[in-house]
DNA sequence: GTAGAAGTTGAAGTCAACTTCAAGTCAAGA
DNA sequence: TCTTGACTTGAAGTTGACTTCAACTTCTAC
């Protein structure tokens, strides 16, 4: 596949494709100045890119897991570590979304007097939940 | 309050503060040069901006869930559809989780070639996998 | 064989959410 | 009063993930 095919399967824009190349996340057959060749084994790859940001890793963070070629780190311990935190994320998601849907359903003429509400916002001010998006783990497309 | 002692309760640095402010997410009783001086209610507002924070809205989108005053004017429909795409975000995490944790333990040589491995990220990314900053990514094809 | 669409490169630009800096101001304690 | 430290400002810098640009080169079709 060439570049374009790829952008056009994985819904990946083709400068992506180059960036996330020269950033080492994916290989392709190439010499210098020639057009890029990509197997088909790169649609799974891109996916697994897109489920680890997803998942709120940085690029540098899941090349760190997974070889361009798409071989996984040998670093299991890693890999499990990383499976714990995704699964505390999980839990203080379902939380959000709790409360959200409360408050989005939440009869009270103010939030700032919904109780429900006023819990949320105390466990949000106490740290509880925490400033999920910094600069270290960016901010997914929600 | 001044400002150290909205950093010190709020755990905001007050450079955060000042962003905030000329920003516009929330106000101050000073004038131009003189030191900042908040209301309490500051500790709420600031609460409800880590809260929205958490719920993966932008600072743009939570300025306007305020109206101009400072009073809290939630768009519940906003809400829900925050929670809807956090329960989506959610499975998707399970399955990197699951995906991960199954990486970790496989003996398979490559995980891409691994059935259950490839399961898993089938079913990750049989939603629309999301990507930061992009605006009107074409459908993938797959 | 030539036009033009699509590919190549490195460098620079963008965006959100901050942080840091420089230069100056103010306020409390010795 | 003088020093010290926390505050003020606008401007510039940072980070991660891209996107856009300029200046080519190379396929593909006619």
């Amino acid at each position: 596949m060439d570049i374009a095919e790829v952008a056009k399967r994985s819904g990946i824009p083709a400068s992506t494709l180059r960036f996330y190349e020269k950033k080492g996340l994916i290989v392709s057959l190439s010499q210098q100045g020639t057009r890029r060749w990509f197997g088909p084994g790169i649609l799974d790859q891109l996916a697994l890119i897109s489920l680890g940001q997803a998942a709120g890793l940085s690029l540098d963070e899941i090349r760190s897991m997974f070889s361009p070629d798409g071989t996984p780190n040998i670093d299991r311990q890693l890999l499990a570590t990383k499976a714990d935190e995704i699964d505390a994320l999980i839990k203080r998601l379902e939380a959000m979304s709790k409360g959200l849907r409360h408050a989005a359903a939440c009869p009270a003429p103010s939030h700032l007097e919904c109780p429900t509400f006023k819990r949320l916002l105390k466990a949000a001010s106490s740290g509880v939940i925490e400033r999920r998006w910094n600069k270290a783990t960016p901010k997914p497309d929600l």
